[in-house]
DNA sequence: TGTACATCAGTGAACGCGCGTTCACTGATGTAC
DNA sequence: TGTACATCAGTGAACGCGCGTTCACTGATGTAC
């Protein structure tokens, strides 16, 4: 079975404007039409490479999720030339850098979870991905010394990017949520 | 001009059956006759009372926030039997089992979030709903001493209480999502 | 209190558009020789 | 490398259902006397 490089291009190109489609207007609010529009096609070429919005719709969700699971997890790794044992601030500023991302993912985001909490198969995709952002921020807390463990602070970050991201998406001022998060993960890590 | 009772009954039924549709469906897969059906009337009865489902979305919402602030406040207030300076953890306490109230208004609280966020005229709704919350927990916390001042600590209990509200929405567990918001806000208030 | 009347609230059939879905087709792409 | 051929990918017209919206109607509700 041959995979040509036209049906990839294809697909990625769908994949892409879903993806502006949804955050512009949200999953529920998207028509397939939308996404073809967007995308420079014509509805056929939609039901060539997907048979329902909401298989698009979980196919985008864990492209992007992954691609950002490795982003931070390579922006948090700890490098050759760091020292030993770096300040908490300095790891509270990269981690606060690096979680939050653009307004556009975190409508998607929010959009998926509101489906995966009315679709239990589908939380199980979603709970997994944050396991693994979990993971990524646990592993580079263990790097510091804390009163907290890992295990409990790692979980503690993440509801903290959770409670700023609503934030963020109403009032859409990203340097005030960076700022907002490096001070409640200061509150929260160091004592 | 005459408002019958009738008419109130009908439209305070009509609010009631979309809170259930919504919260079961989501904003965006809700129908107007999956809201009539689900009250016991005809579609005429909608276009009797409001004009689009947007406008029943809005009118919900201010109704079950106007509610909802209202029982968070008094549930905070400090009532007379209560010692003069309450302990931190008894406060807490409170202030967690008040917050995370029935995953159904979760639900259709961040399905308007999402809509908010897409629709900045609206956004100055949900923000002043989220000021009344704030200013409640933030006369709370005046009642009890502690390191960071109330005006610091409120909207810190807020993000908590948003970023505990997602792991809710995926996983369903309550006792497990009050235990854990306690634990954040004894991090985040208590050192 | 009772009756006659006016106005209103909700009914439900009808209309028609938006949009999901299908499919015969044609140009593009890859294969074989 | 070139050509002929087979298969595939995307086109776009057509179909039809779901659902938003309207409206003539009738029973309910409130008012006047």
């Amino acid at each position: 079975m041959r995979v040509t490089k036209r049906r990839a291009e294809t697909r990625s190109r769908l994949l892409d404007a879903a993806f502006r489609v949804f955050a512009a207007k949200g999953f529920g609010a998207a028509r397939i039409e939308d996404v073809c529009e967007a995308a420079g096609y014509t509805r056929g070429a939609f039901y060539s490479n997907f048979s329902t919005l909401d298989e698009l719709f979980f196919a985008l969700y864990d492209e992007r999720a992954a691609i950002i699971a490795a982003q931070v997890s390579e922006a948090l790794t700890v490098d050759e030339t760091e020292q030993i044992e770096p300040a908490i601030p300095a790891v509270i500023a990269r981690t606060a850098a690096t979680l939050l991302l653009d307004r556009d993912w975190l409508l998607v985001k929010t959009d998926f979870l509101l489906y995966a909490a009315r679709h239990p198969e589908v939380a199980t995709r979603l709970a997994e991905h944050r396991t693994q952002l979990r993971t990524a921020i646990e592993n580079r807390l263990r790097t510091v010394a804390m009163a907290l463990k890992p295990e409990v602070a790692a979980p503690a970050v993440v509801a903290a990017y959770d409670g700023v991201t609503v934030q963020l998406l109403l009032d859409g001022d990203l340097p005030a949520a960076r700022a907002w998060l490096t001070d409640l993960l200061t509150a929260l890590l160091v004592r």
